[in-house]
DNA sequence: AGTGAAACGGACCGAGCAGTCCGCTTAGAG
DNA sequence: CTCTAAGCGGACTGCTCGGTCCGTTTCACT
């Protein structure tokens, strides 16, 4: 790939993330290849749909959220990995605005299985340990999360076990 | 007014509560007439544009809010008015996605005040009888509301004091 | 430096939106 | 029944958006 090529690359992808974090995922391409310093066209040529684009910075997105939970999965306290992972992916969720919209589309993204895996495990050790409400699934409990972005401590109480 | 008017007037606003609540407030004035069985002319001559037209939905909407938080009022155990309220609002966000997308506009529509005013006097009264926590104030505790629609037990619990 | 392929970006297109307008229809008073 | 003003709805406009296309520029290899 020539280096302008990877140059913009980058460009758009960052500008992309700003863009959709910030406002949305009804930010227009124009306004993404407009922050990067590109032509529009220059962003279909990349991605050949507003979607594909968008799905590849949900990817980003979802890349860090499993770095984090093999974070908590390495943790010893049971109470501490579930919260610290829970706390974690609802900041990411407060910080980005593209990701509450896109909850659906996120489950069809191949990251998202991997996280939901770990997710998974975090619940089933807490529960077993007896510091987690166990009237809930995991996919119960991680439906929360958007919630949560504002009050964390609020939420967590409330799931103690 | 002409008999016609009233009736195609109950068919838009019923049509346009509907259509907001399911589906959001980007929904299109054409849908909105299409389900009242009407011509989208006649929308926009009573409604001169758009956000009108949300505006008196969500004003509708607000004044079901008006007649919980009376009834939570006058509720005697604090905790009891507190949580009634608070879940009735839960579930009414649940229920209308025009109402969690537009949580900005209705902070100025007039009907917003009384509500307001009731839920801070809600949670005074529990906060006072020490069965809310009180390292919140009442605004934030109203901000976890979307979040509480799914589960809104947890989410109580989590405020209990 | 010369050259050809790769990359660029803005003009362009069609679709869908909010909002306007006007010729036709109909309610309902006399 | 007649007549008129109120009401109607769909054609129309202007705008924004996602997506395409092509003449021009730039890279990088020889």
């Amino acid at each position: 790939m020539r280096a302008d090529a990877q140059r913009n690359l980058d460009l758009v992808l960052g500008a992309a993330q700003e863009c959709f974090a910030e406002g949305g995922v009804d930010v227009s391409v124009d306004e993404v290849a407009r922050r990067a310093g590109v032509g529009h066209g220059t962003v279909f040529r990349r991605f050949p749909t507003k979607e594909a684009l968008l799905d590849a910075v949900l990817g980003k997105e979802l890349d860090r959220m499993v770095l984090l939970a093999q974070g908590a999965l390495s943790e010893d306290d049971p109470w501490d990995g579930f919260a610290g992972f829970f706390r974690a992916l609802a900041d990411g969720y407060a910080r980005n605005r593209a990701l509450v919209e896109s909850k659906e589309r996120c489950l069809e993204l191949p990251q998202m299985a991997v996280v939901q895996e770990a997710a998974h495990e975090l619940v089933r050790r807490a529960q077993k340990a007896r510091v987690l409400r166990r009237d809930l699934t995991a996919d119960e409990i991680f439906e929360l999360i958007p919630a949560a972005s504002r009050f964390p401590d609020v939420i967590l109480d409330g799931l103690r076990g």
